[in-house]
RNA sequence: GCGGGGGUAGCUCAGUUGGUUAGAGCACCAGAUUGUGGCUCUGGGGGUCGCGGGUUCAAGUCCCGUUCCUCGCCCCA
């Protein structure tokens, strides 16, 4: 029988890559923090709906890409695609419009029913960002300023660019969009097959073609920022403001949109050139009409989610440098010295290494095979004088330390 | 879902016009060194050549299918 395999587009993550993982994790939370968001978490799972709901029936995350399932007690459930339906509806649920501006961190993975590639599996992982029942477009600025200083903390800010763009108040859009349908119409034989499915689906994805026939085309569209009503032009403008007051630079892109919904006014993108065609690694924008579709009062939200892999790809790997002390016990009495031993060091927060058995040879290879920065012997001899060998490993020396100044010694 | 390139040891790879028991480096294990790691030296274990079928006297090598990875499209994080 043919050795199992993990199922496609997954992965494990080992210790070493996890190392990596982590680091992302813990340097988006301590940002974040420092943001004045708090972490919380939703269920992996969620009814069908509340996807299909905010994101759209007919957008790829939803019509084509979800794991759904029929549960045993034949609920419609799926795998959640993406952070923010979940959080909006914990919104709702909890009964949290008491507590807006509700800013909260999240971290988990997510499920998407796609061709895998660098940068992109079918189980991958997030951190997300969102701000619910905040209207102003300050709220805005700090979300991307805080997307910001997570790559700058993780040295890769300069792989990255800021695209920014609107997509409009409702308004707006409606317009621009029947704008829009209305030129490409005249092109229909022109445009690419992909895009004449958009014309009618989403045709503000045109847009962003990368057919080149499409783009020659798209060259002499009509330009979102010509139909903003002067209230959506007044929010980019103070978002734009903004951004410059928090030396975030980033440049206008009319040809960004979003392929989910529920989005309005501000659109962005952190892209980078280092990822092949998994450009995107923190994307985001304004979704004022969510929470409404999911059932909630009207509340403004804004949010972006990261994709951890691509971060994780994106920045150099951290050298780490554990402080573990391995304990190698010579001959029977000291063996059970030696778990006393590793049990006090512990108690006191240092790591301990303590192998399981071998010779001394063997043990000190493990020591040093594991990252030991030192080592402590105890024998009988030092039994006797209630002393231990302690050996720097950098050094190589090696000292005789009384018991009771071994703790000390080892904070130092 | 569409198109291109790949899959040989744990890892990175070599493998001639199809031809004996499929190799290297690194890693791993053991010994040199039964109270001392790293460096060195010696030895060793490890492969149904992704999987299935076909052609052939003979297949890692050629053909077909399949699966997984990868690059682009699509979509996005």
């Amino acid at each position: 029988m043919a050795q199992f395999q993990p199922v496609r587009g997954t992965h494990d993550i080992l210790p070493d890559d996890y190392a990596r993982f982590r680091h992302v994790v813990d340097t988006a939370r301590q940002a974040a923090q420092l943001f004045g968001y708090r972490e919380m978490a939703t269920p992996i799972f969620e009814f069908t709906d509340v996807f299909a709901r905010s994101m759209g029936e007919t957008s790829d995350a939803v019509s084509k890409e979800m794991y759904a399932i029929n549960d045993r007690g034949g609920e419609n459930l799926a795998l959640r695609p993406e952070y923010t339906a979940g959080i909006c509806r914990a919104f709702i649920s909890n009964g949290l419009q008491q507590n807006v501006p509700f800013k909260a961190f999240a971290w988990g993975p997510m499920f998407r029913y796609e061709r895998p590639q660098k940068g992109r599996q079918r189980q991958f992982h997030q951190i997300d960002v969102e701000v619910i029942g905040a209207a102003e477009p300050q709220a805005d600025v700090e979300v991307i300023a805080l997307g910001a200083e997570i790559l700058r903390r993780l040295g890769i800010l300069d792989k990255c660019t800021l695209e920014l763009n609107t997509l409009g108040d409702p308004e707006s859009r409606v317009g621009y969009r029947d704008a829009l349908v209305k030129y490409f119409s005249g092109y229909v034989d022109q445009l690419s097959e992909d895009s004449r499915k958009r014309l009618e689906k989403n045709p503000l994805r045109i847009l962003d073609s990368k057919d080149e026939g499409d783009r020659k085309l798209v060259a002499n569209a009509p330009l979102i920022h010509d139909y903003l009503t002067p209230a959506a032009s007044d929010f980019f403008k103070a978002l734009q403001d903004g951004l410059a007051a928090s030396d975030v630079p980033f440049t206008i892109s009319p040809r960004l949109v979003r392929g989910l919904d529920y989005y309005t006014h501000t659109a962005f993108e952190f892209v980078t050139t280092h990822l092949g065609s998994q450009g995107a690694v923190i994307a985001g924008g304004r979704y004022d009409g969510l929470i409404e579709q999911l059932g909630g009062k009207p509340t403004p939200g804004i949010g972006w989610a990261g994709g951890i892999e691509r971060l994780v790809l994106l920045s150099d790997p951290q050298p780490v440098a554990p402080r573990i002390v391995a304990i190698i016990p010579i001959g029977a009495a000291a063996e059970a010295e030696a778990v006393k031993l590793a049990g006090e060091l512990r108690r006191a927060d240092i790591a301990v290494e303590l192998a399981y058995g071998g010779n001394v040879g063997k043990r000190f290879k493990r020591a040093d095979k594991v990252g030991c920065t030192a080592a402590v012997v105890i024998g009988d001899d030092e039994i006797a004088s209630g002393v231990v060998k302690l050996k720097d490993f950098k050094s190589g020396e090696e000292a005789s330390v009384a018991r009771a100044e071994l703790l000390g010694k080892l904070k130092a």
